[in-house]
DNA sequence: CACCTAAATTGCACCAGATGCAATTTCTAT
DNA sequence: ATAGAAATTGCATCTGGTGCAATTTAGGTG
């Protein structure tokens, strides 16, 4: 499975204990703004003083602001800043938005697109419906994989091994009453997505929300996204499921071809 | 000016060095993406090993990603993820969508958001026209200070000793004809930006092209924003300037309403 | 208005952990 | 296959980060 990864040596014992410190402080300053000295050491499990250090060495640069008027610390702009570069520099959002238009304009739902970062799903655009200002998702959020059509879509595309690694660290907690909550149900669910080429979410994160999924190939093949089409179940009945699964796998597939893809892994295309 | 702001310790003594290796780790991957061990320890300064364990340690966090392939770095999508958590911190695109969305939708051009970021206009929002895909700015840019409505607006709305630092350190490069190359230039269009409520830029960044802009002021009225409308210089006729510009003023005020300021610096507010 | 408490900041001596060199391994391209 | 280039690691050194405790500052109270 998988096979001949490039083994480039192990690379796994470094790590700068100062680069951990400083993540711990911006995961700190992650969950609220506008946190004092004193959280941010608490939550840090840093010495206060050196808690201090950090944060005004990442403020200097700008990945932590402080309020000069009560010294409290809150996330800074050059992590937008950064993070807008990230995201363009794999040019996925100039390439996936006329694909997401379009499938907005189609089926008038919403629209999303999420990476699979880390053994996390990102939800990095969605294009929303103007009205229904419903349970919408953000872009930034961390999406559950076992409940969303994102994640579950992922999954199935993924080797048996990396779906196991992942899941293992999964907690399974269940949102509604559809949730599949153990690791059973979970791969029968999985069998399945592999058998259409789209996953379903029904209504295992909201009630009353459905989603469609297809995980998207960038470079090499990788299974780096994931495209999804989200609405109330009124607007999106079993009955239109097979279909619009069928629109995805084609937008899906069209997304990996211009992300690099090599289209020997995208079987399974409405023919 | 300015007077009894806290004086906060000096708090300045302070950096750690890791901290700054990491930001020029980060920066180094800002400017391309996929570079070898090798450019990054170029462009750093750094000794080989320690970049490399930069980026390793980077990586672990998910700031920074690794092609297994070919083993070159880029920017990671945890930057994304805590950027857009900056930005939802001070909600400020919760703020501005709808206000930006009436300027889009009552004059028919871009509309951009700016934020005044460590003595930095950094473009945070843009609404772009569908058609007119012409110079348009993206999320995440830096702009230049002198030469934009943005930036210009900013400054005009500074004390004076703070212009003059922001000053001293900008280059006034020239990208058109038009543009403001000069201080003195500058400063007596900074005078007349003050007597008008918004700046425009004329020109001065892309021919052709001419913007109008107006500061934005957050918490405890601080110059954190700047709004403006920007297209053809065909479509925004001097004769249109001063109307665009007090529309401009009442959806600034609006916006820093919104954004808790006390609004006794919202002056000229068109009666 | 002076005092009091809690929080933030700084000085300092010690020591952990980062650094760079050089050796080794892995990769790439003949 | 083999050379050359790039990446990786081991290791001894020593720099720079750490936590404690002292000090200063902020904010609230009688």
């Amino acid at each position: 499975m998988g096979g001949d990864m490039v083994r480039r040596a192990q690379a796994l014992n470094y790590s700068l204990d100062s680069i951990d410190r400083m993540s711990a402080t911006l995961l700190a300053l992650e969950t609220q703004p506008d946190q004092s000295l004193e959280q941010v050491a608490r939550r840090t499990g840093l010495n206060e003083s050196t808690a201090l250090r950090y944060l005004l060495s990442l403020s200097k640069h700008g990945y932590v602001e402080r309020d000069e008027e009560t010294g409290s610390f809150r996330l800074g702009l050059e992590l937008f800043r950064l993070g807008t570069q990230a995201m363009e520099h794999r040019n996925i959002l100039s390439v996936a938005g006329p694909v997401m238009a379009a499938l907005q304009d189609r089926f008038g739902e919403s629209v999303n697109l999420a990476a699979n970062q880390q053994d996390r799903v990102v939800l990095i655009k969605v294009l929303g419906r103007l009205d229904s200002m419903r349970k919408e998702g953000r872009a930034g959020e961390i999406d559950p994989w076992h409940a969303t059509s994102l994640g579950k879509a992922i999954l199935a595309a993924l080797p048996e091994d990396k779906v196991h690694s992942i899941l293992s660290g999964v907690t399974f907690d269940r949102y509604t009453p559809n949730t599949k909550t153990d690791m059973a149900e979970l791969a029968k669910d999985l069998t399945a997505i592999r058998r259409n080429g789209y996953s379903v979410d029904d209504e295992e994160v909201v009630e009353g929300l459905r989603c469609i999924g297809v995980a998207v190939r960038g470079h090499n093949d990788r299974v780096d996204y994931a495209l999804s089409l989200s609405g109330p179940k009124s607007r999106m009945p079993y009955s239109r499921i097979q279909e619009i699964g069928g629109v995805l796998i084609d937008s899906a597939g069209e997304l990996s071809a211009k992300l690099g893809a090599s289209g020997q892994t995208r079987t399974r295309l409405a023919v």
